[in-house]
DNA sequence: AATCAGGTAATGT
DNA sequence: ACATTACCTGAT
């Protein structure tokens, strides 16, 4: 089935979006399995023309999987009005040459873009991508369709029982003779220092927090509240808000966002993170989500990143 | 060998 | 409140 709606799918799925890895890539095909109300469904999209050509495997009607692959791939979101708001801008007018069709890749999963997000903090795309991977081989739900094997992110009270680390994987194992043999803990995914924030998220969202409640709240008590969660400072939460949660007036700042804005905006000035995030909101207003994502692909792709480098 | 990667938490003023 | 600093890890 094909969407109306212009989308760049090789672009938006490698550009480092923390709402999960990208999608498994078979002959021009991206799938993977998305589970919903308890139903698991394989979908395989690809780019067709403009258009984003989708099919599903599951118990579900065309109408819900249309909507799924909607909300994901952002496809009600109007890019051409988007693009007129831009080209009225002259700091940004040249965004569009280098990023076309460039969409919000929006979560299947909530608590695997909570993860994902603080996994991602001071770390590189291929490695946090990576890790995550990792963990969904490790501890995902796994299914099968024609022989190729797909893995869900495991649900919040899976995660929590991960261990966190080769010695607390060795205190409760054991069968093993030492902690070099414990490969089946967070931290063996290659996540560093981030495994016990991993965690300890993961045990907020089972004691304390509900995911869904955070959907309810306005952005600013949803802001403070994620702020409260191990791992996250205002980078993450922001990731998670826009990646996760659907707030684009949300305006995740990191090194970056601050070097390209203090560029197109103050004249090279260093102005720190949280005033930088402030203007966003400001200025960008329910675009600031959509503009953030711009500007770190157009600096990537024009080579004003390169120029803008240890700024 | 030092530096870097889309920051955060823990200290120190 | 605001400024510094340590931190996993694998790649260059």
């Amino acid at each position: 089935m094909i969407i109306k709606a212009p989308i760049d799918l090789e672009l938006t799925q490698n550009s480092g979006q923390t709402s999960q890895p990208p999608w498994k890539l078979d002959n021009n095909i991206y799938s993977d399995v998305v589970v919903a109300d308890n139903k698991a469904v394989l979908f395989q999209v690809k780019q067709k023309e403009n258009n984003l050509d989708f099919n599903f495997i599951g118990d579900i009607s065309n109408k819900e999987a249309t909507k799924k692959i909607k909300t994901i791939f952002d496809l009600d979101f109007n890019l051409n009005k988007f693009y007129k708001y831009l080209n009225n801008q002259p700091e940004l007018a040249d965004m569009t040459n280098f990023c076309r069709d460039l969409r919000l890749f929006l979560a299947k999963d909530k608590f695997e873009c909570v993860i994902s997000s603080v996994c991602s903090a001071n770390n590189s795309i291929v490695r946090w991508t990576k890790s995550i991977d990792d963990i969904k081989k490790s501890w995902g739900n796994k299914y099968t369709y024609s022989e190729k094997d797909y893995f869900t992110f495991p649900d919040v009270s899976d995660f929590k029982n991960i261990y966190c680390d080769d010695v607390e994987e060795f205190e409760c194992c054991s069968n093993l003779n030492n902690p070099g043999e414990c490969i089946n803990n967070l931290k063996s995914c290659g996540v560093g220092y981030r495994a016990p924030y991993m965690k300890k998220a993961s045990e907020i969202f089972t004691l304390e927090m509900d995911l869904d409640d955070i959907s309810k709240m306005s952005y600013d008590e949803a802001f403070d509240t994620m702020l409260k969660v191990p791992g996250v400072g205002p980078k993450v939460a922001d990731c998670i808000l826009l990646y996760g949660f659907n707030f684009r007036q949300a305006f995740p700042t990191d090194v970056w966002i601050k070097r390209i804005v203090s560029y197109l905006y103050f004249d090279g000035k260093d102005i720190n993170v949280s005033k930088i995030r402030e203007f966003g909101m400001e200025e960008f207003g329910d675009y600031a989500g959509y503009v953030q994502l711009y500007l770190f692909h157009y600096a990537r792709m024009s080579g004003l990143m390169k120029k803008l480098k240890g700024m």
